[in-house]
Parts: C-alpha cells; structure tokens; sequence
RNA sequence: GCGGGUGUAGUUCAAUGGUAGAAUGAAAGCUUCCCAAGCUUUAGGCGAGGGUUCGAUUCCCUUCACCCGCUCCA
C-alpha cells in the first residue's frame, strides 16, 4: 500500500533527507523526543534566527514600529532550565502539575483525585459508594438522583434506600481504607472523602453506569523532577522548567538595573522547556523537551491592552512573511471562559497542519495579557482570585501558601513620577512547532516534464530562502572541460561570502535539481561550456524552475539580493 | 492513560515455519551541455526481549515505537 497521507509523506522526508529523527531510534526511539538532523538543526537555526532577529537583533528601539503606541527598549536573555523551586510554587506550575488523578474506564472522565467525594448508598443487598466531584449540597443532590438511577428507583422512592451518613455509618467499610495512603479529599459536610472505600471495585463514578470503573490515584506530575546534588532528598529536588517565561519574570529586576531599558520594554528568550506531556503524539508537535520563543512585554498597566493587541496582530505577521499561508494560519482570541484567571485576553495562533482533520488548527503560539500577576506572585506569594481581584493564596494555616521573594518589582518611572507594577504581554512560540509548521507548508508534491518531456512526480520544499538549510546548489553539468574546477572555485567564494552552500557533482543534472528541490533550497547555479567561453553561469529558481545567465563576477551579489526578497 | 491498527533495506512495499525479494534512494566508475536518462559495480533489512519448535522474520507472550479514535494539552 503505497502512502497516501500527506503527513506520512512529509515525515518520511524529514526522515529520509536528514531533517528529523527519532530520538536514540536504535534503542527503538523514546515517546515525546525527537532528534534533528544535518539539514533538520539547520532550518531549525535558520526559525530561531529569524525570530531573534525580529525581536532583537533588527529591532529599532528610536522608532516606534508601525502599528505600536509608542516606541520601546528590547533585549534578551539566556536564563537556566533548572530554577529554584520556589519559583514554580509561586508561579503556580507546582500545585497545577503535581495533581493525583483519576481516570474513569467507561467514561473516559478525568478527575482531581482530592475532589472525589461520594456516600455509600444500598438498596436490595446492593452496596455502592455513589462518586461525585461536587461540593456540598449540589453533590448530595447528586448522589441521591444517580443513586436512584443506579437502582432503578423512582423519585419517590429515595426512602427505600440507606445512605451512608457520618463517619463510620453502619454502610462504611471498617477495614483499612484502601487509599489511605493518599491525601483525602477536604471534608464537606454529608459527603465522605472517596479514600474512605475500600476499594475502587463499588464506586460508582460520576455519569458511569456500573461501579468498578475508576484507575487507582495515579500522579499527573507535568514537571520533570531531578535533585541538585548528589543527595535524593526532597530537601534538594528541584524541576526542569515547564516553560521560559519564569526566567524573564525573576530577572526583571535585574534586567532593570542593569540595562538601561526603560518601560516599554520587551525581554526575550530561546530555550528548551520540558513537561511530561501524557500524550506526546503528531511528529513533533507535542513532545515532552521541546524549544520555545518567549518574549515578555512590560509596559504601563494603562497601555497594556493596545500593545496586547499590537503584539498580537504582529505575531501573526511574523509567520506570514516567513512562508505560511493565509489560509492556513488563523488568529483565535480566548472565549472569557478559556482565560487562564489572570488573563485579561489571550490570543493563539493556530496552524492547520496535516494530521489535523480539514478545519481544525493545532497552537503554534498564545499572545497573552498576564496583568501584573507573574511580578506580584514573585513579589507577594502565589495569588489566586478572591472576587475578582488576586491576593494572596493562603494555606490551611492561614498563613500564605507559598511565599513570593519579598523584592519590590515595582518600576518607577522618572518622567512621569509614578511607580507601578508593569502589566506583561507574552508571545509564547513553539519553536519546534513553527519549523514543524513551515516543513509542513513548504511540502509539495508537481509534476514536471523529465527530458524525454514525460510529467515526473516532484518532492519541493518551497521554504522560505531565509529558512532554507541550504541557500545555493553549485553543478559543473558534466564532470570535464574544466568545469568541476570552475565549479569549486564558486563553491569557495560563496563559503567564504558566509552563504550556506553546497557542491554536487554526482549523476545527471535533473537528478542533482531534484536532490536540491527536495531539501528546499531556492538557487542551483550550474556552470556549463558557456562559463569557459562567456564566463557567465545560470541560476536556476526552485519555484518556477526558470534559468537565467549571469555574469560569474556578479554571481554572489545577484545570489544576496534574491536571498533577501 | 484507554480502545483499535501497524512494525521487513535510508524510503515505499512484497514473500515465507527451512539461505528474505523488488522499486527507489545512497556510494563508485563509464557516459552525458540543463530538469529523477543509460550501462557496470558496491553497500544495506526482519523494532527489542522471552517462549513454542530440530529450526521463528513468520505462531504465542511481554515490551518499545509509530498511526487512528478517545483523553489530555496550565
């Protein structure tokens, strides 16, 4: 069966030209880690260097851009994948990713395991400890309607069946509880914590229709964990980070100090992150150590919703004007609901890709208003929200749950005499899901005429020239007359003028064209017996396959203006 | 994590309880003045572990990986 799905082809390139690999594949590869190969780490380079470059490197900090309120300062950083551990405390990462849960068979329902709650209920000989994920009242309501359900009982007849009341009513199990060993489920008044059964084989699960459908607690830690020091104590253990931003956020202060920036002002980092995502799946879409492009934005809190949307619309431009189609790219503001609650709006940019079904889009970056939430938690605590407003989130103690740094990260600002705590905006990208997704819009399949004029099926990467591996292809058309020598002398003046060559003298012509157009790489010069004559050679583009002649003095130039569009 | 499917050469596919084939790609040579041409030569494979068997790539079990669906994706 010949292979007809266009992300199978596109992985099997990737495959067999270099791009990507399977991570340790001759151990039969690891779930969630891929390996990028010669041609694979070079367009890989080629993203991140126009990312930076758009972010730092070219950017005009005198004049505001088009579409920017005002104009502002950027600068990056390089900060370290394993922090201290209090940052992911107070960033929230710590209690989000640290859950036990619990998976229903039948449902296929995910729950909190601490929010299990339920009261055992007979009826007839039958006894089963009725679940539920509700608090209070709204659960015992819930409990009584399944429990009613379960037996087949009309409304009426709640009374015929014996519930399970306090603490150890005459339906509790009394041997030892079989989850004992896991934190119970705060007390809610009627409702018993589901650590109080002695086993998952009589619970009844919300919305299943036969008990015994529940996994044991399991951990959800997202957090890869390692020790700092030789010593495996909890004392020292310590997270890989789950993302880049936390680095920005702890050094805002730093950053402050020490360069000169003054708000408006962008900090912007490349690095790897690491979550144990539970599905990696998609190629290397979802994968468990994976790079990102993240830039945080401070600015004055009056301001932040124009440079949200400034950011926003620019992000987007970005992957336009790197290759990816209009058709394929869309822009999906958060509902209210899907905001994460500090979020005054998020936006993601989302790519069709290939294994997504025809109207479905996959995230390749989220554009989000934080407010000031990361430079209050490291400065307060871990805060939560409370009416409306974030404080502080406090223990069972009382006291705060996770104490912020205790450093002032609030900005002055000399001109206009204020002090006030920077409302951040974060453009978030996936830098291995951006060159998964101009390798997947670069992919296309033709038809060309061979030279006996039959149509041929052609493998091209239309990549972007900046993101090409390889810019320029140099052929001697036949392996004489002088013609690999002339060649390489080419080859050498583009290597020395820094621009990403390659030399092929191998095989017929078209073969050696088709080679270059698999990898996508935009110009194949070919030096023929006019260059002995003319000293002119062609030029060969990619896309349209047309050859024109040019001087070999002017070669390099010619090759630079084109390479910059 | 659940259910289903698939693992044979770099890639795409065959066949087989008894020495694993092809196409294509790769390397070398000859030829060749522009889009996968021709000829010659070479290298290269049964995902891993265990079991059944005289003998396993083939049958069974386990495991790993990938694909599809669900779930998850702060």
């Amino acid at each position: 069966m010949a292979v007809e799905n266009r992300m199978d082809k596109i992985v099997a390139l990737a495959k067999r030209r270099g791009f990507i690999f399977q991570s340790s594949e001759i151990y039969g590869g690891l779930n969630g880690f891929w390996d990028y190969g010669p041609l694979g780490v070079e367009l890989k380079r080629n993203v991140r260097q126009a990312w930076w470059s758009d972010m730092i490197t070219e950017h005009d900090e005198i004049t505001a851009p088009v579409g920017a309120p005002t104009s502002f300062d950027m600068v990056g950083v390089e900060t370290s994948i394993i922090m201290h551990p209090q940052v992911w405390k107070v960033s929230g990462h710590y209690d989000l990713f640290a859950d036990k849960l619990v998976d229903c068979r039948e449902t296929k329902a995910r729950y909190r395991f601490d929010h299990l709650r339920g009261r055992w209920a007979s009826h007839g000989g039958n006894r089963i400890f009725v679940a539920t994920d509700k608090d209070a009242e709204e659960g015992i309501a819930f409990v009584e309607q399944r429990a009613l359900k379960f037996f087949g009982l009309k409304k009426d007849k709640l009374a015929t069946i014996e519930f399970g009341t306090g603490t150890h009513g005459g339906l509790h199990f009394n041997g030892p509880p079989f989850t004992a060993q896991y934190t119970p489920a705060a007390a809610v008044p009627g409702l018993r914590p589901i650590t109080e059964t002695d086993s998952f084989d009589n619970v009844l699960a919300p919305e299943a229709t036969k008990p015994g459908s529940l996994t044991d607690p399991r951990d959800f830690n997202l957090m890869f964990q390692t020790y700092t020091g030789a010593l495996q104590s909890d004392e020292n253990k310590a997270f890989l980070r789950p993302e880049t931003a936390q680095g920005m956020f702890v050094n805002f202060k730093n950053v402050c100090d020490s360069s000169r920036v003054k708000v408006p002002f962008g900090v912007a980092q490349i690095g790897k992150s690491f979550r144990n995502e539970i599905t990696p799946r998609n190629f290397t879409f979802r994968s468990r150590e994976f790079e990102q492009m993240e830039m945080e934005f401070f600015c004055h809190p009056g301001q932040s919703l124009a440079w949200y949307q400034y950011w926003r619309d620019r992000r987007y431009s970005w992957y336009i004007k790197h290759g990816i189609s209009k058709d394929n790219l869309i822009l999906r503001e958060h509902a209210k609901e899907e905001l994460a609650h500090y979020s005054v709006g998020t936006a993601d940019l989302e790519y069709a890709f290939p294994f997504l079904d025809v109207g479905s889009y996959g995230e390749l970056e989220g554009v989000a208003h934080r407010g000031d939430f990361d430079l209050r938690s490291h400065s307060e605590g871990k805060l939560c929200k409370q009416d409306g407003n974030l404080v502080v989130e406090l223990g069972p103690d009382g006291k705060p749950k996770y104490l912020g740094s205790g450093k002032d990260l609030s900005y002055f600002d000399d001109e206009s005499r204020e002090r006030f705590i920077p409302h951040v905006i974060e453009p978030a990208a996936g830098c291995d899901r951006a060159t998964l997704a101009f390798l997947c819009e670069a992919f296309h399949e033709d038809k060309q005429p061979d030279e006996k004029g039959v149509m041929q099926e052609r493998l091209v990467l239309k990549l972007h020239p900046k993101l090409a591996p390889v810019k320029v292809a140099i052929f001697p058309l036949i392996k004489k007359d002088g013609l690999p020598e002339k060649a390489a002398a080419i080859y050498r003046a583009f290597k020395q003028a820094g621009i990403a060559v390659q030399y092929d003298q191998q095989g017929a012509i078209g073969r050696r064209y088709r080679r270059m157009d698999e990898i996508g790489t935009p110009y194949c010069i070919t030096i023929d017996g006019e260059t002995n004559t003319a000293d002119t050679v062609t030029v060969r583009d990619r896309d349209t396959l047309e050859q024109i002649r040019v001087p070999v003095t002017e070669l390099i130039d010619h090759v630079q203006a084109k390479l910059k569009g």
